[in-house]
DNA sequence: CGGAGAAAGTACCAGATTCAACTAATGTAC
DNA sequence: GTACATTAGTTGAATCTGGTACTTTCTCCG
């Protein structure tokens, strides 16, 4: 039998649904207005530009970013045509190919990363005590884990 | 001068976008693989279940579920193809329109919300403690109001 | 070795989402 | 009451996403 939600509960859900999707429209509104780049374009940069050598394995990236290999393969196609990162083959597996950020990337990372940690900033961190803050994290970082780790239980159960 | 985000506040923020993102693809694919139907479809179905008459105005629905109008033109008029509500025009404004629930329509809520509750009872309140749930609830309530109430100054402003 | 199976990536296709343009009805101001 | 701006909602094209099938390369084990 199905134990429902009672209505605290209920309505923490939604507000947790709720400033989500609030806050992802937002940043990427003012990604996209001033920078022309979305919260995903961003992400790659961010991932990229913390990486040796600027450059990661496709999956790698794709694993980091939380993105689908196909997804991540179009999408590295879109920011190659915009000339923000390039493909590498990969020497040590044939197989393989690396994203890398090219000084175009970089510099776009470095004129838009203000923009987005101000809107990080405004939106959640300002909004929030230190103390609400870090509690928004540990129940984030509990919960993302447990998916993780069911989703690898699950692959292992094959 | 931008104010970074030190590591701490990285590591929350990222893993506030971790939970997010894999707790959405985990729902939705139990929904989707059970049922049939996505999240944003059962939250139509949610929110005209618990309107009056088992109606919504499309822009109410589209508010109640933070979608743009056309996304939910799109989407109701993909629901109505496979029955689960129609459309219905408005005789007090005739522009408007009301989504319908259709009995289909309730009765695959009725199905798929013993799942879509247990997803979240499983990957949400299972993983945390009472207080620690109610920390992230109240502080995705106030993330959530604040950028409400800052798009309407800003509408209010043009 | 060599053959089966797994892994990395891409390509293709179908479905979803956005944006801008559009129709139709309502509200408002003179 | 007629013109202008607003609002409700839809439409179509362009873009983005996700699933699957495919190619190439690697790995493992006999």
């Amino acid at each position: 039998m199905t134990k429902w939600l009672n209505p605290d509960e209920q309505q923490s859900w939604r507000s947790f649904i709720a400033a989500w999707t609030l806050l992802n429209n937002q940043l990427n509104f003012e990604l996209q207005c001033r920078h022309d780049l979305t919260i995903a374009d961003y992400e790659i940069l961010v991932r990229l530009s913390e990486s040796e050598g600027k450059r990661l394995r496709m999956s790698d990236l794709a694993e980091a970013t939380l993105a689908s290999r196909s997804r991540l393969s179009h999408q590295v196609g879109r920011l190659e045509a915009t000339g923000l990162l390039t493909r590498e083959e990969c020497a040590e597996d044939r197989r393989g190919s690396f994203a890398v950020l090219t000084e175009a990337g970089w510099q776009a990372l470095v004129d838009s990363a203000p923009t987005h940690v101000t809107g990080v900033r405004t939106h959640v961190l300002d909004v929030l005590s230190k103390s609400e803050f870090k509690a928004l994290g540990d129940a984030c970082r509990k919960i993302a884990a447990a998916i993780s780790q069911e989703s690898d239980q699950s692959l292992g159960r094959r």
